[in-house]
DNA sequence: AATATTAGACTAACCGGTTAGTTAAACCGA
DNA sequence: TCGGTTTAACTAACCGGTTAGTCTAATATT
């Protein structure tokens, strides 16, 4: 676990001025963490320069340093802000006893949802895929383990119910991931490729029905219901 | 509007081996582009030390500034040389008149044994698709856009004869280049994920099926062919 | 002769991280 | 209520290691 100055060791988006004693000049933690998220997406760890991440934040470079130990532990403290959110919202949608259709279109929707809000997470999560990076044990095994570990109980339920094709669930779980985090980390490039903006609000929902009718065809068998 | 391909000079600065009688592509050029290809594949061009690429290639470090103006287009004349093989490689198998189930799978098959040889290629794309670098617009308008045109009309030729269901085309092009991108972008946290090795040749065919099985049920009309 | 290659010292810029403070709000004793 | 004191928040300027890229002069290969 990063270490952080002890006196905010919250690694988790901004605090709230506690009564009493705190001041806290406005969300300069929360500023930082903003810009440097948007930095480490946008040209990962190494290309990102640390003045920049203070200038765009507003904030004198030492100042990163007065919160945040290090670079890394800083790109850290961005990864797990993120996660811990992600973790929360889709959480929330897990109301355990669904049918499996549903479990897995709630999972599908509940991301697209979240990205919308958070358009940065599927370029760093793609980068810290491929990086092996000091991050990914902790990663693997506190969010993206149990998040597939769902995924692939709900298809094998789902394939011995009946409602799914008989589909390898590793796989299958992989391809749903790569449909969804593909297409924003590579909003770059489709921009270029497709001649328009790919995340507006409007694109983003197109690219949610075409993944949803995707799987419904690839995966469940028919008749499969229309949402 | 038909693209130009007379700007397919290799990477601008190149230092050609005199063309008199000097065949001499060496063992050298190719040893840096390797080498320099692995390092850009594992930790991108930000990250990447043309220390440790010389050293890598068994070269002295001048040797990389004889051959190549900077870093930077050293990693275009690596992208070049791995995007003209790829090309060269579908392109033989694009004979034009099969039937368009035929003319997707053998895409994805193409692609597929191409990756075999040059496990660094998708993580390069990857990299490059997320980047919005200054190599971005020439590889879409040589590379990228040409082979997403044969796919989308293929598509539509499909849909219009009836073998495909009524996809979007671009949406579906983009899912199946998530589908096998992803999964070799992925592999190292695959490994960490499934706790094997997913690059051995049998992990590799089992991806390639579960892709054609996922295209079947998901694009083809059923009846689908098998394979 | 001409091209290919090496050793390795060298530099200039860059960049992560530090230092030595300043500011101002909150606290405190009288 | 008022001066002094503490402390968190913040800054300008700097430091030292790193790294892309260069130079020279010599040697190997063809």
């Amino acid at each position: 676990m990063p270490t952080q100055r002890v006196h905010h060791q919250t690694a988790v988006g901004m605090r709230q001025p506690k009564r009493g004693r705190a001041r806290q000049r406005s969300g300069t933690i929360g500023r930082i963490l903003a810009a440097a998220e948007q930095a480490f997406a946008e040209r990962g760890l190494a290309g990102s320069r640390t003045d920049q991440i203070a200038h765009a934040a507003h904030v004198n470079k030492a100042l990163l340093y007065y919160y945040f130990s290090s670079k890394q532990q800083l790109y850290g403290a961005v990864l797990d802000s993120l996660f811990s959110q992600q973790q929360a919202a889709v959480g929330v949608a897990n109301d355990s006893q669904a049918a499996h259709r549903e479990t897995l279109l709630a999972y599908v929707n509940g991301y697209f949802d979240f990205v919308i809000v958070h358009p940065n997470y599927p370029r760093l999560v793609q980068r810290e895929m491929m990086t092996r990076g000091p991050h990914l044990q902790r990663i693997v095994r506190d969010y993206w383990g149990p998040s597939q570990r769902r995924l692939v109980s709900a298809i094998e339920s789902g394939i011995k119910a009946g409602e799914f094709r008989p589909v390898d669930p590793l796989h299958t779980v992989l391809s749903i991931i790569a449909m969804t985090v593909f297409y924003f980390a590579a909003a770059p490039v489709l921009g270029e490729l497709w001649g328009r903006d790919t995340l507006r609000p409007r694109a983003i929902e197109a690219r949610r029905q075409a993944v949803l009718d995707f799987l419904e065809h690839g995966l469940f068998v028919p008749p499969a219901r229309k949402r």
